[in-house]
RNA sequence: GCGCCCGUAGCUCAGCUGGACAGAGCGGCGGCCUUCUAAGCCGCGGGUCGCAGGUUCGACUCCUGCCGGGCGCGCCA
């Protein structure tokens, strides 16, 4: 159920039948307690625009909206709010539905589903993982998962950056100072070992770069040697990648790297130039988007191409983009993208978006950007030296942070076998949850102490609060899928737990919509402490029959909400900690 | 130079797209374990929402200017 939605929509009819209007009631969760359960802010807008007092609009809307089932009070207060304190048994009631509804746990699907392809991740190839892409990882699977919970066609893609320049590189670097021994142990460290050399080298030393440039040029050629060996730096760059995913736990649906794309490139740039949308400058091909009709208020103006081809004939990824639009569009039959990338790139993003608007594309596409992960000092992280975290090297510290603590932490209800399973979980979704817990435009500093400081806002204490609910049904014997209520609310944090909980359906939606889970995180962290909180006035198992089972009924919601809840943000959910 | 983002409690962050006295966590202070996990709960203290104007019945939220910080801007991705 969307708890929203149902007030909203009595509001608007309320509003159609007191005062002959169409307008939103605007309903909000009350910020005070006296005020009401929700609140109707419509009135206030609506006074300005009929020049009629709000409080009168408000006392003939609350009027219609008195008698309604989930009411218990409607009244007019302050300028022209209408204040409405919801009914404990209609509540229940409503709370019942959701304890049915296992298959959704009270969150409907959207009316109209969709095909929508998140790209995220997207590493290159020859090179490890590093923090740099932990938040498009984190951030892109649960914008996945969220989405497809809801019931769209979902395709998660991740676009590896396995064409372009630094192949040229890789292949003169190789023959230089390849070792054929690392290359078949750790086969990504030596590459970008390799790759360091190389670069450097190209920088210094004109007769290597032209090297690289004539390799690069063989390869894209279709030279079978170097297609070869191309070939096996993005197998043993996948192998090493898909380590590191089954420990985040994320999941593709399509690999398509940039080199998918190669064969649409000189079409796409042809296609650019006859229709007048590009053309020559100093030797490279340009789109001016600032010229274009399409470009949005900020490019307006600008000066700065969008260079789909270099003056020595060589595609960017500007190129592979365009042509990828067109892929998904005509091919995978996208009606939205979303790009979960660096928000830094926005620029590209804006210019990519106009030029293919100008070429006709109309399908939604977003640039869901995301801010940078700052280290305790407040710049971004890096390791003592100065280098890029490797995330393998993240994940590692995380666990074993975690089962430090996990040790160290008193009537530990965990037989020692089961300890590094939970580590694990414990670790991981502490790095998860830190990274999903704010908006994600904002720069967070990544402080270990606080992420898994297993007090407070933070990953544990989530996996706590719903291993607690687990242990009151192994205590009482309990199977939770099998309890059925009734649910009746007897004391206060009984009603406010409800209340909470209530609301899933309304978060999801909203979740899903934005591209924001931190708002799935934060209504995690509300029913964890609505939870405990009922949890220190209210005993489950030692009160009688109709209690218990209205108790049991209530903490089975809130297990299921929370276990679903961290199943949307990629965090595993524990039994025992 | 042009453009984007940010500035909210000592620290880390929310603030639902203008609404009722601005919220949470950490840290500080004080309480609560003979009862289903104290990784918890309850209470107290703490903010000129960077500054100055403007729009509005009403501004953390919208507009303008300034101050402070971050980032992006022709052939890398």
């Amino acid at each position: 159920m969307l708890l929203t939605r149902l007030l909203s929509e009595l509001g608007s009819a309320s509003i159609r039948d007191g005062l002959g209007v169409e307008a939103d009631p605007a309903v909000r969760p009350a910020q005070q307690p006296e005020h009401g359960d929700y609140q109707l802010n419509g009135l206030l807008a609506l006074g300005r625009s009929l020049r009629r007092p709000p409080r009168e609009l408000a006392a003939a809307v609350a009027d219609r909206l008195a008698g309604h089932d989930p009411f218990e009070r409607v009244e007019v207060a302050g300028p022209g709010f209408v204040n409405l304190r919801l009914r404990d048994a209609w509540i229940a009631e409503r709370l019942g539905d959701v304890l049915a509804d296992r298959a959704r746990d009270g969150v409907p699907a959207v009316d109209r589903p969709e095909t929508i392809v998140v790209d995220f991740s997207s590493p290159n190839v020859a090179k490890q993982m590093h923090v740099g892409h932990l938040r498009s990882t984190i951030l892109g699977d649960a914008i996945v998962r969220l989405l497809r919970f809801l019931g769209h066609r979902v395709l998660g893609d991740n676009h590896l950056g396995d064409w372009g320049t630094q192949f040229g590189l890789l292949l003169a670097g190789i023959k230089r100072w390849g070792s054929q021994v690392a290359l078949e142990g750790d086969a990504v460290a030596e590459l970008e070992r390799i790759y360091r050399l190389a670069s450097e080298a190209a920088r210094a030393d004109e007769a290597f770069a032209d090297e690289a440039r004539a390799e690069l040029a063989r390869l894209q050629s279709g030279d079978p040697e170097r297609r070869a060996q191309w070939q096996r730096f993005v197998e043993q760059t996948r192998r090493t990648l898909e380590r590191v995913y089954d420990r985040l736990g994320v999941r593709f649906d399509l690999w398509l790297g940039e080199s998918s794309y190669e064969a649409m490139l000189p079409g796409v740039v042809e296609e650019l130039l006859r229709r007048g949308i590009a053309r020559e400058d100093q030797g490279a091909v340009c789109v001016f988007v600032g010229e274009l009709p399409e470009a949005p208020e900020a490019l307006r103006g600008r000066k700065e191409p969008f260079i789909v081809r270099k003056k020595d004939g060589a595609f960017l990824y500007s190129t592979t983009d365009i042509a990828t639009v067109l892929y998904r569009r005509d091919t995978l039959r996208a009606d939205r993208v979303l790009y979960v990338v660096d928000v830094r790139q926005a620029d590209h993003f804006a210019q990519l978006f106009a030029t293919v608007r100008a070429m006709g594309v109309t399908m939604r596409l977003e640039h869901v950007g995301f801010g940078t992960i700052l280290g305790e000092d407040g710049r971004p992280l890096r390791t003592r030296d100065g280098a890029p975290v490797t995330l393998e090297a993240l994940l590692d510290e995380a666990v074993t942070r975690a089962e430090a603590r996990l040790r160290q932490a008193e009537g530990l209800e965990l037989d020692p076998a089961a300890i590094g399973e939970v580590a694990r979980a414990v670790g991981i979704g502490a790095v998860k949850y830190a990274d999903l817990r704010q908006h994600r435009l904002t720069d967070y500093r990544f402080e270990w102490d606080k992420l898994l400081s297993f007090k407070g806002n933070a990953g544990p204490y989530l996996q706590y609060a719903y291993a607690r609910t687990r242990s009151v049904f192994r205590r009482g014997a309990v199977d939770p899928d099998t309890l059925a209520g009734p649910i009746v609310l007897r004391e206060p944090p009984e009603r406010a737990l409800a209340l909470v909980l209530l609301r899933f359906g309304d978060v999801v939606h909203a979740a899903a919509d934005g591209a924001l889970p931190h708002l799935v995180a934060e209504h995690l962290y509300e029913v964890a402490v609505a939870l405990s909180t009922f949890y220190e006035r209210c005993r489950v198992l030692h009160e009688d029959a109709a209690v218990r089972a209205s108790r049991l009924a209530l903490l089975a919601v809130a297990s299921r909400q929370l276990r679903r809840g961290l199943e949307l943000l990629g965090i595993t959910a524990i039994e025992r900690m």
